[in-house]
DNA sequence: GTGGTCTAGACCACT
DNA sequence: GTGGTCTAGACCACG
């Protein structure tokens, strides 16, 4: 389930965070969801187990998952709202890199084709 | 000229290249001008030389500016040119972006009405 | 009778001896008074046995409860009497924790509406 | 300035947050303060500097500190603002915690009166 | 020098 | 078995 690159510079308990996001938002993970065990995970993906209780940890801060002692880690009710509302609030973040592409001679038809094949892409996969 | 933001978590030599493409970008510099000395900008911006240095290097090495032995640092004649191929060559990855946002539930119009904003707010940036 | 909140962080055994001395002091149960045993309270509340008898075993300690073997667990003589004693030595954790309030900036008003507030709400459960 | 008790239940990465807060929200530390670096911490309270991490990390994504790779921690401007807020957001549990004092037979005198004598030692301590 | 990430391996509390 | 804390020690990026 979870594909972590290990060369990759984002840091691998941060992919693991957005990758759970992820599974979230498309629904394969659901509210009340077991996550994988931090030493199951830890194995399939040969990483330190610190590494996948941080993520886990991050997670937990942020009320997208409630972790409890010698049950597991579960999605909480609320996660998906979180998610939502975080990527709302953000909104600001994306007007600052389209403004770049912008600045960079990029077309504004070039980033609108870009937004609707993005939501068509979005559509396909739903649909499978 | 140069603006650093000492507290932001994106590193200085970052943030310097940041604005010199931007600069670039916008005509402030063009092609033959000579940037400030390391020396100077250190002092200006009350950096470390060193952090200065390193993001001339990696402009350098974009082939951005030529640095000249004894002379000084100065815009590449096909600066603009490899900052334009840059950004173009990085709408896969505004794609991506877009479609996390999509996935997040934000609905399409608000993204295009982002777009149009930002280029708004370009336009009005240049008539000034 | 007992309720358990699974996802909570205490850990389920800690809700156990709470709300059993809840119990006891509220007078639901009284000295004397038989327990369920570990067997039917762990299938009623769908918890590992283990866990209700770590419960009983520190509620036991503290000669909150006596069990006898074979026959059950019985709510102590002495149970209110340890309970309230143990409550009055815990009144400096309270002041503690005020202190924190007040270290906040929470006024002194507000802390003594909320005392008022508890005492009001503790008063109607008991005419209830 | 730091004080951990290693004997505590209460992990000392949690003591180090809250000693921090603590010293934030009595002055001791101010917006723009420079903390102690993780590595200082570390040897001057012999823990490992992992674990001061993890205190300095957790302040960070509540935004009391802002860390600043290669330069240090400092506190937030927002500091003050976010600790006062997650108190006050947190009274419920105050009044939770009272009303089990109440329950357990503690007059309603008793609690007013460790209120007044909290209020009473925060004062004095700022009169110092 | 600073903070940030990661591994390896230990121990604890809880179920 | 589960998650949570901690130590020891390494390596990286940044200034």
């Amino acid at each position: 389930m979870f594909q972590i690159d290990a060369m990759s510079r984002t840091p691998i308990y941060e992919q693991l965070i957005e990758q759970t996001e992820k599974f979230i938002m498309s629904g394969v993970l659901r509210s009340g969801d077991q996550l994988p065990s931090v030493r199951s995970l830890s194995i399939s993906l040969s990483v330190n187990p610190n590494t996948i209780q941080k993520a886990y940890n991050e997670l937990d801060i942020k009320k997208i998952i409630t972790s409890v002692q010698g049950k597991g880690c579960f999605v909480s009710p609320e996660a998906l709202d979180i998610i939502y509302k975080a990527r709302a609030a953000n909104l600001g973040a994306l007007k600052k890199t389209i403004a770049e592409y912008a600045l960079a001679g990029i077309d504004r038809q070039s980033i609108i084709d870009i937004v609707e094949s993005a939501y068509e892409s979005i559509k396909q996969e739903r649909n499978k």
